[in-house]
DNA sequence: ATGGCAGAACATTTCTGA
């Protein structure tokens, strides 16, 4: 059983790599961010004739999740409570395995540049309201899986020269202490378990040769709760994927569950 | 210091992203 994620950058322009993929690594459910259509025109035809349902949380232009499942999936749930600005950031559900049932929760959490300004201040309460959330969710659910685009570079060893982001909103202290609190409350940055490794990355900028000079960040993530952590037996990051004619900048990651 | 690239839309320019 294999969940993944991934920031496609318009789930339109990217229809053709999205289906390749999912037809060469066959996801059971398949997270999407950033999809940049509303509702109405998302192509739930085209997945569906992949053997996909698609749960969709869409937005005009900007922002949009989604999730694909081979399976029904129960309890959809699209709004971060008090989330006052209400873009479409959040689409979560419940997934059956083994008799358990697994909360997972598919984020696209604000980048927040520039900092200091609104958009700084919405990252910040945005991933407050998600740790309240996270709190409860926990408790319900003893299994949560939190997948996403974080747009948080956990660590130094995360980001291709860290220096160059010590005042961007992906990577400020206070930023990355939110990320602690969130780990803190009981969760596992999952790849970290099974991969140790740095130039571990799973965005690369379109701009300045990013990709070729493998620049790189590792702001997608699965964090597993710590009751979640022994049902998964590996993570790995697509890194292939950037190599794609019209690539997104992000790259999937996958969980593998035993 | 700042542009470079890419996608969407009240579109041949502006905005957003990270």
């Amino acid at each position: 059983m294999k969940i993944s994620t991934w920031n496609v950058n318009s789930v339109r322009a990217r229809i053709d790599n999205v289906l390749e993929y999912i037809k060469l690594n066959k996801p059971d459910i398949l997270l999407l961010q950033e999809i940049k259509t509303i509702n109405e025109t998302f192509p739930y035809e085209a997945f569906k004739k992949a053997g996909y349902i698609s749960y969709v949380n869409g937005q005009k232009s900007y922002n949009g999740v989604a999730i694909l499942s081979k399976t029904k999936l129960k309890n959809i749930e699209t709004t971060l409570r008090g989330d006052k600005i209400k873009q479409a950031r959040i689409i979560a559900c419940d997934f059956e395995y083994k008799k358990k049932n697994i909360k997972i929760i598919n984020i696209y959490l604000p980048n927040g540049n520039p900092i200091d300004t609104d958009k700084f201040f919405y990252k910040m309460n945005w991933i407050k309201l998600l740790i309240n959330k996270l709190k409860l969710e926990i408790k319900k659910n003893k299994l949560v899986l939190v997948g996403g685009d974080f747009n948080i570079i956990p660590k130094e060893i995360d980001v291709y020269n860290y220096k160059n982001f010590i005042n961007d909103a992906v990577f400020r202290i206070d930023v990355r202490n939110k990320f602690d609190e969130i780990i803190k409350i009981g969760f596992v940055d999952s790849l970290r378990i099974f991969n140790k490794k740095e130039k571990s990355y799973t965005y690369w900028d379109y701009m300045s040769g990013a990709w070729p000079k493998n620049n790189g960040l590792r702001i997608d993530h699965f964090l597993a709760s710590n009751d979640l952590i022994s049902l998964i037996k590996n993570v790995e990051i697509k890194k292939s994927i950037r190599n794609q004619i019209k690539p997104s900048d992000h790259v999937p990651l996958e969980c593998f569950f035993i």
